[in-house]
DNA sequence: ATTAATCTTGACCATTCGGTCAGGTTTATT
DNA sequence: AATAAACCTGACCGAATGGTCAAGATTAAT
């Protein structure tokens, strides 16, 4: 069984310091010595597991970006088009509250152009974006709801919950 | 006349090389080079006008929000409410759309917590914000409007709005 | 018990950072 | 023309940064 023990705790351990830090100083301000100082490791013990800087805050990302996919696909869950944005806004709301550092990295990411995933963001969030985006003008030619431009919909529920959760 | 003719024109052109870099890198992500670079003068004559980086970022704030406090007094120039917010949130939006470096500074700036302004936003925000509330509460019991949260009616228009300035 | 693989870390490095300063040049005042 | 005030800047500084490395300690595999 436990294989990889150590080093599954240590990553762990030098994600969720990384997490901290990264929230509270931004990618420039935040250093690799507080990080391991937050960790309570040696900074060449992060260099070891992570070779650089950049690549711990993409593993960061990485783990922002799945929780906040996971959340957003309970959009899906409810066929009623209140339920359905009900349910989105409440689980996105509920995740920026119950990890509000995640959240902030998050915003400030987005902020700053996204300049180390974009691709993989442009990509994926575009085609997320897309079918929502044709549900809810189903929803509007059969008269469930009213006509809008959906985008500008999903646009505005996006703005208003990622401000709650930051400020 | 033309006194300091030679200061203002230098503090303009660093303030505007400022405004280019720290919204491009951030505070942290900034450096005093590459405004000095952005603006074509050497790194020591920043420093014969502002004496340290931080007094460099608080004039590109202090320039920010005199602007962003200028548009959002247009709020009382109606006195019927769709008329007042209608023009509130145009006057917003044209600010964040005709210079979207600054809106992207003040945007990081609130999102990091304001640290280096709290004081003096809390106070102007605050008062801004009462007298706001106060005028939409009392629509509300003119009837002339829903009845609704009124701050939390702003905060949306904030959210909105800011939203759409940064991307 | 031996060997191999993984993990740990203090000391070190080149680079870059914000900031200083002395000494020169330009502009304003008399 | 002479003096004073304001402006300019190359060279420099200590501190901090991300990252490296070699040598040892632990753990796993045989």
């Amino acid at each position: 069984m436990r294989k990889n023990q150590i080093r599954i705790n240590n990553e762990r351990r030098i994600l969720a310091a990384a997490v901290k830090i990264f929230a509270g100083y931004g990618y420039q301000g935040a250093t690799m010595r507080k990080i391991a100082e937050e960790a309570g490791l040696p900074k060449a013990n992060l260099h070891y597991y992570f070779q650089t800087k950049e690549q711990l805050y993409r593993q960061v990302l990485d783990g922002i970006f799945k929780d906040w996919l996971a959340a957003a696909n309970t959009f899906d869950e409810c066929e009623e088009p209140v339920e359905a944005l009900r349910g989105y806004i409440e689980t996105k709301m509920d995740l920026s509250r119950k990890r509000p550092l995640e959240s902030r990295i998050w915003a400030e990411e987005i902020l700053r152009g996204a300049p180390l995933i974009q691709d993989q963001l442009e990509q994926t969030l575009a085609a997320w974006l897309d079918t929502r985006v044709k549900r809810i003008t189903d929803w509007i030619n059969k008269g469930t709801i009213q006509t809008m431009n959906p985008r500008i919909l999903m646009y505005m529920i996006w703005a208003v919950t990622q401000h709650f959760a930051d400020f």
